[in-house]
DNA sequence: AAAATTGTCAAGAAACTGTCAAGAGACTCT
DNA sequence: AGAGTCTCTTGACAGTTTCTTGACAATTTT
Protein backbone atom coordinates (compact mmCIF):
# COMPACT_ATOMS: atom_id res chain seq x y z
CA UNK A 1 0.00 0.00 0.00
CA UNK A 2 1.66 2.90 -1.08
CA UNK A 3 2.26 6.12 1.15
CA UNK A 4 1.51 9.67 0.74
CA UNK A 5 3.66 12.01 0.85
CA UNK A 6 2.81 15.99 0.81
CA UNK A 7 5.77 17.58 -0.33
CA UNK A 8 5.82 21.17 0.76
CA UNK A 9 8.77 22.76 -1.70
CA UNK A 10 9.03 25.64 -3.43
CA UNK A 11 11.70 24.86 -6.20
CA UNK A 12 9.66 23.23 -8.54
CA UNK A 13 12.37 21.36 -10.61
CA UNK A 14 13.31 20.15 -7.59
CA UNK A 15 9.82 19.12 -6.38
CA UNK A 16 9.21 17.50 -9.73
CA UNK A 17 12.59 15.17 -9.53
CA UNK A 18 11.90 14.38 -5.85
CA UNK A 19 8.15 13.60 -6.94
CA UNK A 20 9.09 11.47 -9.93
CA UNK A 21 12.28 9.51 -7.75
CA UNK A 22 9.92 8.81 -4.50
CA UNK A 23 7.42 7.17 -7.04
CA UNK A 24 8.77 3.74 -7.54
CA UNK A 25 9.70 3.34 -3.77
CA UNK A 26 6.17 3.30 -3.16
CA UNK A 27 5.18 6.69 -2.41
CA UNK A 28 2.49 8.74 -3.65
CA UNK A 29 4.08 12.46 -3.63
CA UNK A 30 1.62 15.74 -3.97
CA UNK A 31 3.94 18.87 -4.34
CA UNK A 32 2.89 21.96 -3.17
CA UNK A 33 5.25 25.29 -3.52
CA UNK A 34 2.77 27.28 -1.45
CA UNK A 35 2.41 26.59 2.09
CA UNK A 36 -0.80 27.79 2.46
CA UNK A 37 -2.37 25.93 -0.73
CA UNK A 38 -0.54 22.68 1.16
CA UNK A 39 -1.77 23.67 4.93
CA UNK A 40 -5.37 24.01 3.21
CA UNK A 41 -5.29 20.02 1.69
CA UNK A 42 -4.07 19.13 5.06
CA UNK A 43 -6.09 20.70 7.65
CA UNK A 44 -9.18 22.05 5.50
CA UNK A 45 -9.91 19.88 3.18
CA UNK A 46 -8.20 17.22 5.17
CA UNK A 47 -6.89 15.12 2.80
CA UNK A 48 -5.06 11.48 3.92
CA UNK A 49 -1.60 11.94 3.80
CA UNK A 50 0.90 9.99 5.56
CA UNK A 51 3.56 12.20 6.07
CA UNK A 52 4.98 15.72 5.20
CA UNK A 53 8.22 16.67 3.67
CA UNK A 54 8.77 20.59 4.48
CA UNK A 55 11.22 22.98 2.80
CA UNK A 56 12.22 25.68 5.54
CA UNK A 57 13.17 28.12 3.22
CA UNK A 58 9.15 29.08 1.85
CA UNK A 59 7.83 31.94 0.49
CA UNK A 60 4.69 34.58 2.52
CA UNK A 61 4.77 31.54 5.54
CA UNK A 62 7.75 30.96 7.47
CA UNK A 63 8.57 27.16 7.68
CA UNK A 64 8.76 27.00 11.40
CA UNK A 65 5.43 27.91 11.10
CA UNK A 66 4.20 25.69 8.93
CA UNK A 67 5.57 22.65 10.83
CA UNK A 68 4.17 24.26 14.13
CA UNK A 69 0.47 24.90 12.97
CA UNK A 70 0.40 20.45 11.71
CA UNK A 71 2.22 19.62 14.30
CA UNK A 72 -0.52 21.54 16.39
CA UNK A 73 -3.90 20.55 14.32
CA UNK A 74 -2.53 16.72 13.17
CA UNK A 75 -0.61 13.71 14.83
CA UNK A 76 1.55 13.48 11.53
CA UNK A 77 5.43 13.11 10.92
CA UNK A 78 7.33 15.62 9.28
CA UNK A 79 10.96 15.69 8.27
CA UNK A 80 12.59 19.37 7.41
CA UNK A 81 15.02 20.07 5.09
CA UNK A 82 16.43 23.14 4.97
CA UNK A 83 19.70 24.63 3.18
CA UNK A 84 20.59 26.38 6.35
CA UNK A 85 22.96 24.73 8.08
CA UNK A 86 23.70 26.34 11.36
CA UNK A 87 22.67 24.11 14.41
CA UNK A 88 20.24 26.57 15.99
CA UNK A 89 17.71 25.98 13.11
CA UNK A 90 18.64 22.47 13.61
CA UNK A 91 17.42 22.68 17.27
CA UNK A 92 14.64 24.30 16.97
CA UNK A 93 13.63 22.07 14.25
CA UNK A 94 13.87 19.33 16.41
CA UNK A 95 11.90 21.03 19.27
CA UNK A 96 8.96 21.62 17.07
CA UNK A 97 8.77 18.19 16.66
CA UNK A 98 9.80 17.75 13.06
CA UNK A 99 10.54 13.90 13.37
CA UNK A 100 14.01 14.03 11.27
CA UNK A 101 15.81 17.16 9.80
CA UNK A 102 17.97 16.65 6.63
CA UNK A 103 20.16 19.07 5.17
CA UNK A 104 20.34 20.31 1.75
CA UNK A 105 21.18 19.20 -1.20
CA UNK A 106 20.42 16.02 -0.19
CA UNK A 107 20.90 12.73 -2.03
CA UNK A 108 16.89 11.57 -3.17
CA UNK A 109 18.06 8.17 -1.73
CA UNK A 110 18.83 9.78 1.65
CA UNK A 111 15.05 10.96 1.53
CA UNK A 112 13.99 7.77 0.65
CA UNK A 113 15.73 6.36 3.87
CA UNK A 114 14.80 8.93 6.42
CA UNK A 115 11.16 8.82 5.04
CA UNK A 116 11.09 4.63 5.35
CA UNK A 117 12.58 5.19 8.85
CA UNK A 118 10.33 7.97 9.83
CA UNK A 119 7.05 5.82 9.09
CA UNK A 120 8.15 2.90 10.38
CA UNK A 121 9.17 5.09 13.98
CA UNK A 122 5.90 6.95 13.57
CA UNK A 123 3.99 2.95 12.38
CA UNK A 124 4.42 1.73 16.29
CA UNK A 125 2.21 4.92 17.26
CA UNK A 126 -1.51 4.24 17.64
CA UNK A 127 -3.31 7.11 17.97
CA UNK A 128 -6.31 8.83 16.93
CA UNK A 129 -8.90 11.38 17.38
CA UNK A 130 -12.30 11.16 18.69
CA UNK A 131 -14.13 14.83 19.37
CA UNK A 132 -11.82 16.66 21.58
CA UNK A 133 -9.67 14.28 22.20
CA UNK A 134 -6.26 12.51 21.02
CA UNK A 135 -5.30 9.31 21.98
CA UNK A 136 -2.04 7.49 21.89
CA UNK A 137 -2.80 3.84 22.86
CA UNK A 138 0.75 2.23 22.94
CA UNK A 139 1.96 4.84 25.18
CA UNK A 140 -1.36 5.46 27.19
CA UNK A 141 -1.35 9.29 26.76
CA UNK A 142 -4.16 11.21 26.23
CA UNK A 143 -4.49 15.18 24.62
CA UNK A 144 -7.58 17.47 25.14
CA UNK A 145 -7.91 20.02 22.96
CA UNK A 146 -4.22 19.41 22.58
CA UNK A 147 -3.51 20.22 26.06
CA UNK A 148 -1.82 16.67 28.09
CA UNK A 149 -3.98 15.30 30.71
CA UNK A 150 -2.14 12.83 32.76
CA UNK A 151 -4.36 9.77 33.68
CA UNK A 152 -3.51 6.56 35.34
CA UNK A 153 -3.23 3.39 34.15
CA UNK A 154 -7.08 2.38 35.08
CA UNK A 155 -8.54 5.79 34.23
CA UNK A 156 -6.75 5.52 30.78
CA UNK A 157 -7.84 2.09 30.05
CA UNK A 158 -11.48 2.37 31.28
CA UNK A 159 -11.61 5.90 29.24
CA UNK A 160 -10.38 4.01 26.39
CA UNK A 161 -13.03 1.41 26.68
CA UNK A 162 -15.99 4.03 27.17
CA UNK A 163 -14.64 6.02 23.71
CA UNK A 164 -14.34 2.76 21.69
CA UNK A 165 -17.54 1.68 22.50
CA UNK A 166 -18.82 5.76 21.95
CA UNK A 167 -22.81 5.61 22.65
CA UNK A 168 -23.17 2.40 24.03
CA UNK A 169 -23.78 1.68 27.65
CA UNK A 170 -20.91 -0.60 29.90
CA UNK A 171 -21.82 -2.06 33.00
CA UNK A 172 -19.18 -2.11 36.01
CA UNK A 173 -19.04 -5.37 35.28
CA UNK A 174 -18.68 -5.40 31.90
CA UNK A 175 -15.34 -2.92 32.37
CA UNK A 176 -13.69 -4.64 35.05
CA UNK A 177 -13.96 -8.02 33.07
CA UNK A 178 -12.44 -6.30 29.64
CA UNK A 179 -9.98 -4.32 31.82
CA UNK A 180 -8.96 -7.94 33.40
CA UNK A 181 -9.92 -5.90 36.75
CA UNK A 182 -10.01 -8.43 39.76
CA UNK A 183 -14.05 -9.18 39.23
CA UNK A 184 -14.76 -9.26 43.11
CA UNK A 185 -13.78 -5.90 42.84
CA UNK A 186 -16.49 -4.03 44.00
CA UNK A 187 -18.67 -1.22 41.67
CA UNK A 188 -18.07 1.38 43.71
CA UNK A 189 -14.57 0.98 42.89
CA UNK A 190 -15.35 1.80 39.08
CA UNK A 191 -17.17 4.83 40.29
CA UNK A 192 -14.37 6.19 41.68
CA UNK A 193 -12.31 6.01 38.97
CA UNK A 194 -15.20 7.79 36.44
CA UNK A 195 -15.37 10.64 39.17
CA UNK A 196 -11.20 11.03 39.35
CA UNK A 197 -11.45 10.96 35.51
CA UNK A 198 -14.44 13.35 34.78
CA UNK A 199 -12.65 15.36 37.46
CA UNK A 200 -9.69 15.18 34.86
CA UNK A 201 -11.56 15.86 32.05
CA UNK A 202 -13.38 18.92 32.95
CA UNK A 203 -16.81 17.13 32.86
CA UNK A 204 -19.23 17.73 35.49
CA UNK A 205 -21.17 14.87 36.64
CA UNK A 206 -24.72 16.53 36.97
CA UNK A 207 -24.06 17.62 33.18
CA UNK A 208 -21.97 15.49 31.75
CA UNK A 209 -20.45 16.48 28.15
CA UNK A 210 -18.74 13.31 27.70
CA UNK A 211 -18.98 10.64 30.29
CA UNK A 212 -22.74 10.03 30.94
CA UNK A 213 -23.85 7.45 33.34
CA UNK A 214 -26.88 5.60 32.46
CA UNK A 215 -29.11 5.03 35.56
CA UNK A 216 -29.21 1.42 36.79
CA UNK A 217 -26.69 0.18 33.59
CA UNK A 218 -23.65 1.94 33.82
CA UNK A 219 -21.43 4.51 31.78
CA UNK A 220 -21.16 5.24 28.74
CA UNK A 221 -19.53 8.05 26.26
CA UNK A 222 -20.67 10.92 24.44
CA UNK A 223 -18.16 12.83 22.05
CA UNK B 1 39.82 23.98 2.00
CA UNK B 2 41.88 21.42 2.35
CA UNK B 3 41.51 17.80 3.85
CA UNK B 4 44.50 16.75 6.31
CA UNK B 5 45.63 13.00 5.76
CA UNK B 6 47.71 10.67 8.19
CA UNK B 7 49.15 8.17 5.94
CA UNK B 8 50.76 5.44 7.76
CA UNK B 9 52.22 3.23 5.75
CA UNK B 10 55.88 2.05 6.01
CA UNK B 11 57.02 1.40 2.03
CA UNK B 12 58.33 4.93 2.37
CA UNK B 13 58.42 5.05 -1.96
CA UNK B 14 54.88 4.20 -1.95
CA UNK B 15 54.33 6.74 1.14
CA UNK B 16 55.99 9.42 -1.21
CA UNK B 17 54.10 8.79 -4.57
CA UNK B 18 50.94 8.84 -2.39
CA UNK B 19 51.48 12.28 -0.87
CA UNK B 20 52.56 13.58 -4.32
CA UNK B 21 49.08 12.33 -5.68
CA UNK B 22 46.79 13.65 -3.31
CA UNK B 23 48.35 16.68 -3.03
CA UNK B 24 46.57 18.39 -6.13
CA UNK B 25 43.23 16.75 -5.34
CA UNK B 26 43.43 19.24 -2.22
CA UNK B 27 45.13 16.63 0.65
CA UNK B 28 47.49 17.66 2.71
CA UNK B 29 48.94 14.41 3.44
CA UNK B 30 51.59 13.24 6.45
CA UNK B 31 53.06 10.49 6.33
CA UNK B 32 54.38 7.78 8.72
CA UNK B 33 55.77 4.80 8.82
CA UNK B 34 56.40 3.94 11.99
CA UNK B 35 52.83 3.54 13.72
CA UNK B 36 53.56 4.47 17.37
CA UNK B 37 55.30 8.19 15.81
CA UNK B 38 51.83 8.13 13.77
CA UNK B 39 50.10 7.64 16.86
CA UNK B 40 51.91 10.04 18.88
CA UNK B 41 51.45 12.35 16.43
CA UNK B 42 47.29 11.96 16.35
CA UNK B 43 46.40 10.87 19.91
CA UNK B 44 49.09 12.87 21.92
CA UNK B 45 50.27 15.90 20.01
CA UNK B 46 46.51 15.97 18.87
CA UNK B 47 47.39 17.11 15.12
CA UNK B 48 44.27 17.41 13.58
CA UNK B 49 43.59 15.23 10.71
CA UNK B 50 40.66 14.50 8.98
CA UNK B 51 41.07 11.03 7.71
CA UNK B 52 43.59 7.97 8.20
CA UNK B 53 44.89 5.63 5.63
CA UNK B 54 46.50 3.13 7.41
CA UNK B 55 48.84 0.18 5.90
CA UNK B 56 47.60 -2.97 7.90
CA UNK B 57 51.04 -4.78 7.01
CA UNK B 58 53.61 -2.91 9.71
CA UNK B 59 56.26 -3.32 11.65
CA UNK B 60 56.31 -3.78 15.48
CA UNK B 61 52.67 -3.03 15.69
CA UNK B 62 49.69 -4.89 14.57
CA UNK B 63 47.60 -2.84 12.10
CA UNK B 64 43.93 -3.89 13.43
CA UNK B 65 45.73 -2.69 17.14
CA UNK B 66 46.29 0.60 15.82
CA UNK B 67 43.01 0.78 13.86
CA UNK B 68 41.50 -0.39 17.30
CA UNK B 69 43.32 2.42 19.17
CA UNK B 70 42.51 5.03 17.07
CA UNK B 71 39.11 4.52 17.17
CA UNK B 72 38.52 3.76 20.97
CA UNK B 73 39.90 7.41 21.25
CA UNK B 74 38.86 9.90 18.48
CA UNK B 75 35.90 9.92 16.00
CA UNK B 76 38.20 9.94 13.41
CA UNK B 77 37.30 7.74 9.82
CA UNK B 78 39.77 5.10 8.63
CA UNK B 79 40.57 3.57 5.43
CA UNK B 80 42.30 0.04 5.68
CA UNK B 81 44.45 -1.29 2.79
CA UNK B 82 46.33 -4.40 2.83
CA UNK B 83 47.83 -6.77 1.26
CA UNK B 84 45.78 -9.60 2.47
CA UNK B 85 43.07 -9.99 0.39
CA UNK B 86 41.36 -12.25 2.74
CA UNK B 87 38.05 -12.32 3.33
CA UNK B 88 38.28 -12.81 7.05
CA UNK B 89 40.58 -9.85 7.60
CA UNK B 90 38.09 -7.66 5.64
CA UNK B 91 35.16 -7.99 7.82
CA UNK B 92 37.91 -7.68 10.84
CA UNK B 93 38.90 -4.28 9.26
CA UNK B 94 34.92 -3.31 9.20
CA UNK B 95 34.70 -4.48 12.51
CA UNK B 96 36.92 -2.39 14.34
CA UNK B 97 35.14 0.48 12.69
CA UNK B 98 37.27 1.07 9.60
CA UNK B 99 35.27 2.85 7.07
CA UNK B 100 36.65 1.62 4.18
CA UNK B 101 38.75 -1.00 2.78
CA UNK B 102 41.27 -0.88 -0.30
CA UNK B 103 42.71 -3.86 -1.80
CA UNK B 104 46.76 -3.29 -2.31
CA UNK B 105 48.00 -2.71 -4.91
CA UNK B 106 45.62 -0.32 -5.44
CA UNK B 107 45.41 2.89 -8.31
CA UNK B 108 45.89 6.25 -6.13
CA UNK B 109 42.83 7.53 -8.31
CA UNK B 110 40.78 4.61 -6.46
CA UNK B 111 42.21 6.15 -2.88
CA UNK B 112 41.35 9.47 -3.87
CA UNK B 113 37.61 8.45 -4.88
CA UNK B 114 37.64 6.62 -1.29
CA UNK B 115 38.98 9.48 0.52
CA UNK B 116 36.46 11.69 -1.10
CA UNK B 117 33.36 9.33 -0.29
CA UNK B 118 34.07 8.26 3.07
CA UNK B 119 34.72 11.95 4.13
CA UNK B 120 31.25 12.95 2.35
CA UNK B 121 29.89 10.10 4.58
CA UNK B 122 31.43 11.52 7.33
CA UNK B 123 30.32 14.84 7.18
CA UNK B 124 26.88 14.17 7.26
CA UNK B 125 27.68 11.93 10.50
CA UNK B 126 24.64 10.54 12.38
CA UNK B 127 24.58 12.93 14.47
CA UNK B 128 21.97 15.24 15.74
CA UNK B 129 20.68 17.89 17.99
CA UNK B 130 17.70 18.02 20.65
CA UNK B 131 17.21 20.26 23.24
CA UNK B 132 20.25 20.61 25.10
CA UNK B 133 21.66 17.73 23.85
CA UNK B 134 23.71 16.31 20.90
CA UNK B 135 23.93 13.12 19.92
CA UNK B 136 26.17 11.25 17.67
CA UNK B 137 24.94 8.04 17.10
CA UNK B 138 28.21 6.11 15.28
CA UNK B 139 30.31 7.59 17.72
CA UNK B 140 27.92 6.82 20.66
CA UNK B 141 29.00 10.13 22.35
CA UNK B 142 26.83 12.87 23.95
CA UNK B 143 26.95 15.84 24.73
CA UNK B 144 25.23 18.57 26.75
CA UNK B 145 25.06 22.33 26.55
CA UNK B 146 28.80 21.51 24.62
CA UNK B 147 29.99 19.45 27.58
CA UNK B 148 30.60 15.99 26.78
CA UNK B 149 28.71 13.52 28.93
CA UNK B 150 30.15 10.00 29.34
CA UNK B 151 27.70 7.43 28.83
CA UNK B 152 27.60 3.81 29.46
CA UNK B 153 26.64 1.68 26.51
CA UNK B 154 23.41 0.93 27.60
CA UNK B 155 22.89 4.32 29.45
CA UNK B 156 23.61 5.20 25.84
CA UNK B 157 21.13 2.92 24.19
CA UNK B 158 18.38 3.90 26.71
CA UNK B 159 18.86 7.94 26.35
CA UNK B 160 18.84 7.65 22.47
CA UNK B 161 15.71 5.56 22.71
CA UNK B 162 13.83 7.98 24.74
CA UNK B 163 14.92 10.79 22.46
CA UNK B 164 13.66 9.04 19.35
CA UNK B 165 10.66 8.63 21.08
CA UNK B 166 10.44 12.14 22.49
CA UNK B 167 7.28 12.39 24.26
CA UNK B 168 6.27 8.90 24.33
CA UNK B 169 5.89 6.68 26.83
CA UNK B 170 7.57 3.83 26.96
CA UNK B 171 7.07 0.75 29.15
CA UNK B 172 10.50 -1.29 31.05
CA UNK B 173 9.30 -4.04 28.08
CA UNK B 174 9.38 -1.97 24.94
CA UNK B 175 13.12 -0.72 26.46
CA UNK B 176 14.09 -3.97 27.15
CA UNK B 177 13.09 -5.71 24.37
CA UNK B 178 14.46 -2.47 22.20
CA UNK B 179 17.93 -2.63 23.22
CA UNK B 180 18.07 -6.65 22.70
CA UNK B 181 18.58 -7.01 26.18
CA UNK B 182 18.08 -10.12 28.37
CA UNK B 183 14.24 -11.01 28.18
CA UNK B 184 14.77 -12.11 31.68
CA UNK B 185 16.16 -8.89 33.48
CA UNK B 186 14.72 -7.38 36.55
CA UNK B 187 12.44 -4.10 35.61
CA UNK B 188 14.38 -2.41 38.97
CA UNK B 189 17.94 -2.99 36.22
CA UNK B 190 15.91 -0.12 33.84
CA UNK B 191 15.22 1.81 37.01
CA UNK B 192 18.55 1.45 38.02
CA UNK B 193 20.12 2.80 34.48
CA UNK B 194 17.19 5.49 34.49
CA UNK B 195 18.77 6.69 37.94
CA UNK B 196 21.87 6.69 36.80
CA UNK B 197 21.26 8.36 33.59
CA UNK B 198 19.11 11.15 35.49
CA UNK B 199 22.17 11.83 37.32
CA UNK B 200 24.81 12.05 34.18
CA UNK B 201 22.52 14.59 32.69
CA UNK B 202 21.65 16.59 35.72
CA UNK B 203 18.22 15.25 35.69
CA UNK B 204 16.15 15.16 39.16
CA UNK B 205 13.73 12.25 39.32
CA UNK B 206 11.57 14.67 41.46
CA UNK B 207 11.47 17.42 39.39
CA UNK B 208 12.87 15.95 36.09
CA UNK B 209 13.72 18.13 32.91
CA UNK B 210 14.46 15.52 30.65
CA UNK B 211 12.98 11.79 31.42
CA UNK B 212 9.81 11.76 33.12
CA UNK B 213 8.32 8.46 35.04
CA UNK B 214 4.89 7.81 33.67
CA UNK B 215 3.79 6.00 36.66
CA UNK B 216 2.76 2.49 36.28
CA UNK B 217 4.05 2.84 32.57
CA UNK B 218 7.41 3.41 32.11
CA UNK B 219 9.67 6.46 30.99
CA UNK B 220 9.84 9.44 28.23
CA UNK B 221 11.75 11.81 26.90
CA UNK B 222 10.68 15.44 27.05
CA UNK B 223 13.06 18.15 25.26
C1' DA C 1 -41.94 7.82 50.89
C1' DA C 2 -39.10 3.76 50.45
C1' DA C 3 -35.78 1.40 47.72
C1' DA C 4 -32.22 1.45 44.56
C1' DT C 5 -28.51 3.73 42.53
C1' DT C 6 -24.87 7.20 41.96
C1' DG C 7 -21.20 10.81 43.47
C1' DT C 8 -17.53 11.72 46.31
C1' DC C 9 -14.75 11.89 50.65
C1' DA C 10 -11.32 10.03 53.36
C1' DA C 11 -8.32 6.43 54.85
C1' DG C 12 -5.95 2.34 54.50
C1' DA C 13 -4.09 -1.24 51.24
C1' DA C 14 -1.58 -2.25 47.34
C1' DA C 15 1.42 -1.23 43.67
C1' DC C 16 5.14 1.27 41.90
C1' DT C 17 9.49 4.16 41.86
C1' DG C 18 14.18 5.92 43.47
C1' DT C 19 18.34 4.75 45.14
C1' DC C 20 21.81 2.37 48.08
C1' DA C 21 24.88 -1.20 48.43
C1' DA C 22 26.75 -5.56 47.20
C1' DG C 23 28.05 -8.82 44.12
C1' DA C 24 28.49 -10.64 39.29
C1' DG C 25 30.35 -9.90 34.99
C1' DA C 26 33.10 -7.69 31.35
C1' DC C 27 37.06 -5.41 29.95
C1' DT C 28 41.93 -3.51 30.34
C1' DC C 29 46.56 -3.64 31.38
C1' DT C 30 50.48 -5.84 32.73
C1' DA D 1 46.56 -15.58 33.65
C1' DG D 2 45.42 -12.27 37.37
C1' DA D 3 44.64 -7.81 39.55
C1' DG D 4 42.20 -3.79 38.97
C1' DT D 5 38.57 -1.09 37.10
C1' DC D 6 34.28 -0.11 35.10
C1' DT D 7 29.61 -1.72 34.09
C1' DC D 8 25.50 -4.32 34.92
C1' DT D 9 22.20 -6.59 37.78
C1' DT D 10 19.54 -7.34 41.84
C1' DG D 11 17.54 -7.37 46.60
C1' DA D 12 16.11 -4.25 50.07
C1' DC D 13 13.59 -0.63 51.77
C1' DA D 14 11.82 4.02 52.12
C1' DG D 15 8.93 7.20 49.91
C1' DT D 16 5.13 8.04 46.46
C1' DT D 17 1.19 7.39 43.84
C1' DT D 18 -2.68 4.80 42.77
C1' DC D 19 -6.44 1.68 43.91
C1' DT D 20 -10.02 0.08 46.70
C1' DT D 21 -13.65 0.39 49.93
C1' DG D 22 -17.00 1.80 53.50
C1' DA D 23 -19.75 5.64 54.58
C1' DC D 24 -23.07 8.84 53.66
C1' DA D 25 -25.42 12.43 51.04
C1' DA D 26 -27.70 13.26 46.68
C1' DT D 27 -30.44 11.61 43.01
C1' DT D 28 -33.61 8.66 40.49
C1' DT D 29 -37.11 5.11 40.30
C1' DT D 30 -41.19 2.72 41.83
Amino acid sequence: MSKKVLLIEDDIALQELIIAYLEPFGFTTVGYSNPKAALDALLVRKEPFDIVVLDLMLPEMDGFDVAKTIKQQLDIPIIISSARTDLGNKIYGYDLGADDYLDKPYEPRELVLRLEAVLRRYGHKNTFTVSDFTIDESSKSLTMDGYGIDLTRIEFDIFLLLVKNRGKNLSRDQIIHALGLDEEIKHRTIDMHISNLRQKIGDDAKEPLYIKSVWGIGYKFTG
